[in-house]
DNA sequence: CATTTCAAGTCCCAAATGGAACTATAATTG
DNA sequence: CAATTATAGTTCCATTTGGGACTTGAAATG
């Protein structure tokens, strides 16, 4: 292993840069190669160390899965919507949306009627219970995402801002069609 | 539906905009809220919209899951790593981890030998064929990453790669240990 | 207005995923 | 240096996931 030598009494800068910080010391060549998607591994970093663990929390403590939280986000900021359109604003495939929205119309967090000019569609909107419980996992999303941003200035966090809604706004020249 | 009023001919405003930019249109008023983790909400988009679509069509051309193209990734750029390594950098569970590194030597992708320093712990490392087929890999992410920076200036893509580095440098106060 | 094409949503099933229990080795401690 | 605790890695199994086929209703075509 490139951490040993021979006495193993642990690699004495590693212990001195104080806990673990083996992340960095094996991230960083790998971010400093040429021709490495580097913003693309780190966002996808963000995903593994910073939602999963989240969508973990948010399941054990309030018994929704990933689709289903994210639905009642969808449906907390635009009140009523059809099962397509939040395939679309998620960029999730529709038989997981589905699946999602069958699961929150049986706990009663959200309500359907027919879309009086089209057949097939439903209209969904969230009733009050669903709106609870978005409530209180908005506050975790929020705590989590400030500790992550902590290490960033306010200019810092404007700019992130910035930079996401730009990417966001050219978002059909590069994200795939599920 | 929020779109629809009785003329179906299509809103012309969405029409005009040319193509669908519905995704925007939803997308916005939830941005736009107050108290939303807008950032890690849009970063979780990235993951949808981004990696799940490139990992896909890895799987169906190389064969390769996430979790293995994931692990040529880090050895191509770290010679030497144990499996706790590759969990710890990737963020993911050991056995995911675990499975995707059996399927790397059955394919002959990869090398292990016994660490001489400690009887649990393999040395892993990659094997000429896996390193042509994580230059293979490596074009895809960076062609797509390119699609999705374009709309960036060269400015604003150096001020990402600043930002993102300040972040994972902070990683050990907001990542969850898996 | 019959026929064909397309879009919304559901269902089925094979595959991927990850928690938890387990094995084996290493480190710690009294 | 036995007993204990911790770490690396594997196996098991229940759950989640998503492609694809399918159903039903809307639009387009001739």
């Amino acid at each position: 292993m490139t951490t040993a030598k021979k006495s193993r009494k642990a690699d004495p800068r590693g212990a001195a840069t104080r806990g673990s910080s083996r992340f960095l010391e094996l991230l960083e060549p790998m971010m400093a190669a040429p021709g490495v998607a580097r913003d693309a591994y780190r966002i996808s970093l963000v995903g593994n160390f910073f939602n999963g663990p989240i969508y973990l929390v948010i399941q054990k403590q309030f018994g929704l899965l990933r689709d289903e939280i994210n639905t009642l986000f969808c449906l907390a900021h635009f009140p009523e919507l059809s099962q397509t359109d939040i395939c679309l604003v998620m960029g999730r495939p529709k038989n997981s949306v589905s699946r999602a929205i069958s699961r929150l119309l049986q706990r009663g967090l959200i309500a359907v009627r027919d879309d009086p000019d089209d057949g097939r569609k439903g209209v969904l909107s969230l009733r009050p219970e669903g709106y609870r419980l978005y409530q209180d996992t908005r506050r975790l999303f929020e705590e989590r995402e400030a500790q992550m941003l902590a290490s960033l200035t306010k200019a810092d966090r404007a700019t992130l801002d910035r930079l996401l809604t730009k990417i966001m706004a050219s978002h059909e020249d590069w994200s795939e069609l599920f």
